[in-house]
DNA sequence: CTGAAAGCGCTTACAG
DNA sequence: CTGAAAGCGCTTACAG
């Protein structure tokens, strides 16, 4: 059956260890005979002889697998990571051993054990906890390079690859400011995460530098969910001052807006201008059309692999860490006001 | 550093095996002293012994971890299986090696080769290929059990779990007619796959029981994709018996759907009633709001799950394979004309 | 040019 | 009650 060097030495008379190194291409620097490389390679073949890869591992305390632990696959803004890293990992033969953290710090916990067991040689982890020093605690003495995706934390220092959320806040609102709105209101993401603090700077920064004074009460929401989008759209409607126009900071919430959007029968944009983070492909079809934020989720994989391989080569870059611009895509929610 | 067997033995002045024994909980068993027992334990605790898992692996010839490869992890549809089926997997202590085939046949054989080569104890493949003996070659000898999921075939024994795709579209078909539409024309995925011709099974069968006859024009489109949609609504639209209702094989199909209704300015549902496969979160914003077909890939996914790891125990159930009943979310995009 | 041996970190049948 | 040994399938330093 399933063959291995033991059972072809024993077929070809050969010992083990010289099938091994025709099969990885040593025979050169072994200098092994022409006649015994033909021998070994044609039987090889014959059998159909793939290499244990978990002995392999063993062998070489190496494990070429790399672990994925992400807050929620089913997202499309994760998935999408996931393919472009699962790509880049597979053409530089390595695989990728996928674990969903179900934005559960526990469950995260458990994923990076099982990791550690399994003895990958690297892990993008895209964390669900706040603090730097329970991930400093975790990542001590556990050997294995670790790269953040996406989210990323303070005081720990682990590369890290996200989006420039500040820059991509920044021109939203700067956008909106053009299309003359003054009263911009923000529904925000975990208040604890990093990249929501770095959207808020930036929110701020853009009425600041356009001379639009601001107003705490137009600035509220904690979390990336639904339910969170609607409840502080409603909160926001009912302000004196209400907004005319909205930055949402992810898809889900923008989702809880629409809903109380048409709850609340309202005429979209003129009643309510909306920008938000995430691009979808039925933004197009939605009415109105939505503009959004793109974030190039495509490359942030690409490149979080790039980075735990380079880790993983021993090759540490100076400045590890990457943000990757974003992109407003225009379509017709937002009302121009001038 | 990272404390071995070897290492706590020498430390303790036991034998690995006995240290193996205790880890492994069978210190009864093996009615190893309390003593003993309890020295190992706390200082396995202390120094934070983690087995190592590619060692274990390889001398039980098991690696309590199964292979998932999908045409398009990116994909929605996709992603959400995979989230449940991992989601079982760790509740049973298995790990997901996870690997996108692209809707490629070349790349779907490279990740099954590695996952023989990684010796997981089990496979859940969403297959890309139309042949049955295609696979049935790629698996003999393998040795690891496989399990199909989403989409099957002829000409191979091998479980799988799927929507009812038949009953699916008739009960779609059934639902348009009932809201008075007669003409009603179908966009396909591939041609090829068996999903799809049971889809067009049940189209045809709706039609029979309603002794509505049928046009072949009115069946075409070849492709899960955006642009199959596209160009399929383009060509039925010039049909001179043109459909009143259309019923889209995918979500990606009717995103060319609704591409194309929106060039043409279309006016829907009024002008063209719409249903399709896959639910999303955004069809309740579209407009019309979209009714669609919802498959149930969460139950889909832990259900695979389920079935490869009975397998895996070795428990071949007779009728290993199931079908998962499709459910008819109802919005506003089709026009009643009764 | 090629083989025998040791070792990666585990587990378990065999002794005692 | 516990240890020594063999073996899972590989690779590589050491000999010759």
């Amino acid at each position: 059956m399933k063959a291995s060097l033991k059972s072809i030495s024993k077929e070809l008379n050969i010992s083990p260890g010289t099938i091994s190194r025709v099969l990885n291409g040593k025979a050169k620097e072994y200098r092994i005979s022409e006649a015994t490389v033909k021998r070994v390679k044609a039987y090889a073949q014959k059998v159909g002889y793939t290499p244990n890869l978990v002995a392999k591992s063993l062998q070489a305390s190496k494990s070429f697998t790399i672990g994925l632990i992400l807050p929620d696959i089913s997202n499309p803004f994760f998935s999408t990571m996931a393919k472009h890293i699962e790509q880049q990992a597979s053409a530089m033969h390595y695989s990728i051993l996928l674990m969903d953290s179900d934005e559960q710090l526990e469950k995260e916990t458990k994923a990076l054990q099982q990791l550690y067991s399994r003895k990958v040689d690297g892990i993008i982890l895209c964390p669900v906890g706040f603090e730097g020093s329970h991930y400093k605690e975790q990542f001590k003495d556990m050997g294995i390079p670790v790269v953040f995706v996406d989210r990323y934390l303070k005081g720990i220092d682990v590369p890290f690859v996200s989006s420039n959320n500040y820059k991509g806040a920044y021109d939203a609102v700067e956008f909106l400011i053009q299309k003359g709105h003054k009263i911009i209101g923000l529904i925000q993401g975990d208040q604890k995460l990093l990249t929501v603090n770095e959207r808020e700077k930036g929110f701020k920064k853009a009425l600041q530098d356009y001379n639009i004074s601001f107003n705490t009460k137009l600035l509220l929401g904690n979390g990336f969910n639904e339910e969170n989008g609607y409840v502080s759209i409603m909160q926001l409607l009912k302000e004196k001052n209400k907004p005319t126009a909205i930055l949402c900071m992810s898809n889900q919430i923008c989702l809880g807006v629409l809903k109380a959007a048409k709850e609340l029968q309202l005429n979209l944009p003129q009643d309510l201008s909306i920008i938000s983070f995430d691009e979808n492909p039925y933004a197009e079809y939605i009415t109105p059309s939505l503009t959004t934020i793109k974030q190039h989720n495509d490359k942030m994989g690409a490149k979080a692999f790039n980075l735990i391989y380079d880790l993983i080569q021993g090759q540490k870059s100076e400045d590890p860490s990457f943000l990757i611009d974003t992109e407003i895509i225009e379509r017709r929610s937002i009302f121009a006001l001038l």
